[in-house]
DNA sequence: CGCGAGCTTGATGCCGATCAATGCATGTGG
DNA sequence: CCACATGCATTGATCGGCATCAAGCTCGCG
């Protein structure tokens, strides 16, 4: 197995082997199965998927944690960090198709073709859980409510991804990023973060490029959000002051 | 089982009784096969899929299949004619989210949250079969072929999705709707169809709105692409002279 | 301390939205 | 069959939002 990072591909390997109860990684213990694959699984399935995503490893921030190209094996869970996932063109342009947290889950892309569509790169260092995706189809033909689950999770990826294509459509730059914001503080609160406090972990031109816009704007819309008391900004510390504001700016018109 | 028309809803009734040689609206001998749920499933599979799939219905032109909110049960492949889905903003302002063909599958936005979250239109006299969502779950644990012909097939459309981020993101009015001849070009060929001729299914402002234009922008660009040499354009009808001007255009910069 | 990546802010220009008028096809009722 | 209405498409004129170009600024880090 390997990773590439920023500039060359390297070989990674997975976490050192862990006293079980130093640091339980197991499904069945982390904190993050009503976020992720084991919703709703039985203690039993929850068993069976531990001994199927048996395999951890780390990502450094700027490494990649597949590619284009490459071919598809596995599903990941994102245990720690955060990632960004993003197409390309022929000519070079590319697009961030979103950014992922704790317990949520990357590589879809992959199965339709059997190679990934999609680069996904870790913003911070970051750990994932690698599900081999072959492993996964057969226990969720053993267990109906973790087939069941898959299917969620693909399909709000689909909603989710019809909800940027809205706001690609159809938003004016401060729209997207009120947009932007509320779906981020909405995720983090999830995850028992405040809603409110929040530090960026992408530049403004991933944040611009995620949203269809240039870094200039997207600075810019910050800036007016700042003067117009909606948020306070100091580089990639956002402090949420009227998250009503955000949210009529999303809906209403 | 109901659907909307533009306006009401109304009862609608699954085809009538065929004489099953007159009409094969069966999986196992219908055409549609190579690109729709069937694929790659053994004949003994199609045989139990067929007696799932028993329900075929008429959607007619300007009627909807499913609504925002509608209570999610099955999926539906399309028959014949030709759909759009669309979601739309507190505010009234919609998208266009996706045109569907013979042989490709609706209704996977409703999976994640047993709702549906987005309108399916049809654009033409349709027909569609019902495909009823755990009993396809429940013969996917049975058949793992069929189980991972439906994860390639959700696992496209979030590819397919992240392409129109793609050009909603970076592409401007002529590149866009290049793109999107090209795409239905493709698929029309794929059915057997010219990749040359066309008949548009829908309206400028239906194109402008998958592709986050205005009509008249829209309107404009088909005027360019003709006076160009590009395209012949006459209404809805469009026949496609230089492929490669296209590409170029969707491509290389 | 000085470098560089990332961020902010200003000035200008362009693409596509908007507003408006006309054209064209289809359908309906007199 | 024509008159008229209606929905859709085309084309022109103008406007505005965001991109682009450009110049400083901030902060982390070697």
């Amino acid at each position: 197995m390997s990773i590439h990072t920023a500039h060359e591909t390297v070989a990674i390997h997975p976490l050192p082997p862990l006293h079980a109860h130093a640091l339980k990684v197991a499904c069945s213990s982390c904190n993050l199965r009503e976020l992720c694959l084991p919703l709703g699984l039985s203690p039993a399935g929850v068993e069976r998927l531990d001994t199927l995503v048996a395999n951890r490893t780390s990502v450094p921030r700027g490494a990649t944690l597949y590619r284009i190209g490459d071919p598809f094996r596995s599903l990941y869970a994102v245990r720690t960090g955060f990632f960004k996932t993003r197409v390309s063109a022929e000519d070079g342009r590319d697009q961030v198709t979103g950014f992922q947290m704790a317990g949520e889950l990357l590589g879809f892309d992959g199965i339709g073709t059997e190679h990934h569509s999609c680069d996904a790169v870790a913003l911070e260092d970051s750990q994932v859980c690698v599900i081999p995706f072959d492993q996964l189809e057969n226990l969720s033909r053993e267990f109906s409510e973790l087939q069941h689950q898959l299917h969620k999770v693909m399909s709000r990826e689909i909603v989710r991804d019809h909800g940027v294509m809205l706001l690609l459509g159809s938003m004016r730059a401060e729209e997207r990023l009120a947009a932007f914001l509320l779906n981020l503080t909405q995720r983090l609160q999830a995850r028992g973060f405040s809603a409110s406090a929040l530090v960026l972990r992408m530049t403004r031109e991933e944040i611009g490029s995620y949203l269809g816009l240039k870094l200039e704007t997207v600075s810019r819309a910050f800036s007016k959000f700042q003067d117009d008391g909606v948020l306070e900004v100091k580089q990639r510390h956002v402090r949420v002051l009227d998250d009503a504001a955000l949210r009529l700016l999303v809906n209403g018109c």
